[in-house]
DNA sequence: TCAATAATGATACTCAATCTCAATTTCAAT
DNA sequence: ATTGAAATTGAGATTGAGTATCATTATTGA
């Protein structure tokens, strides 16, 4: 028999992260993250990956590809939509950034930085997006991982429904 | 304070589902269930979505849309592509058909029809897909739903890593 | 029967994402 | 600073899954 506190059991997040007091500080933490990471794989942290990373920090939603592209544009108009796509996936791959499936069409992206682990409701009618987190859904996830002796390298849960305001609007 | 009975956790499935002892009975209450929903929308039962349908029962393991008009051509060859693909999807709109996301590229496809809702462990080497069902996690989501007032209409939990088979030939 | 509607298949198209490649930049070792 | 190797870039071509179009065919209900 397993015994669980309640309150441990949901958070909500509120809809977009909030910003860390001393951004200078964080989006230099960032920074040399990546490039950390870089140099580890032989590669250089050039001035139009410091740009994206740049955008991302400033964000402060879930951004598709083509989003952050115009973003980047706005910085660096000489930046290629090709770099922007490439940048994605290296930041990807050394766990600063996270995708998250939209409903249709093109994937979206946030910086996961820092914060702790969360879960998705996506909206069908407006595309919000909701954070949450339970942490006793992760234990039994893992437990699942563990029984089939799996190794798992990341996950996503997607819950897609309507939110709260967009059921009001259809009432 | 949750009490869990610890033999509710998680429990894994076969890889693919086995299929019910009377098939022909099974694949007639399928086709009617999918007669009544396009008959609610004033759609007809054809041949061709008879046989896709078909080749979907007999299916064995998840499959992508193109490998099931790879199938159906089999049982006749001048059904085309888009109706393959039209079908699909109002197999998903009546509740008989799930989507899987796949690792990269194509959607793949499950008959839902009267299974127990499950979740899948996808591996990032072989394309395995494994299946796994855990009602404590679906309680803790459900809670996350009730809590952010949000309407779920559906929701997809894929876990991405390597099986047990690619973990030892990797070692 | 016959008009209205649904369904089909071939093909053109869309769109996100990736690939190609010549030109440029960066780096490490002189 | 120079240089050669390797990394990086941007423009544009390409891929590939899925969708839209549309003329033709099938089905339905009066």
């Amino acid at each position: 028999m397993i015994r669980l506190r309640k309150d441990a059991e949901v958070t909500l997040f509120p809809s977009h992260a909030q910003k860390p007091a001393d951004f200078q500080h964080w989006l230099g933490s960032l920074r040399g993250r990546f490039e950390d990471y870089l140099t580890k794989q032989g590669l250089n942290l050039t001035k139009q990956r410091e740009t994206i990373l740049h955008c991302l920090t400033e964000a402060d939603q879930h951004l598709t590809a083509e989003q952050i592209y115009d973003q980047v544009k706005k910085k660096d108009a000489s930046i290629g939509r090709a770099t922007v796509f490439r940048t994605i996936k290296l930041l990807q791959e050394c766990g600063l950034v996270d995708e998250i499936a939209s409903l249709r069409g093109s994937a979206k992206f946030e910086l996961k930085a820092d914060r702790p682990h969360h879960d998705h409701m996506i909206c069908v009618e407006c595309g919000r997006i909701l954070e949450f987190q339970s942490p006793m859904m992760e234990k039994f996830q893992d437990e699942a991982i563990r029984k089939q002796g799996f190794t798992a390298l990341w996950h996503r849960h997607e819950i897609f429904g309507r939110c709260k305001l967009c059921q009001k609007q259809r009432s």
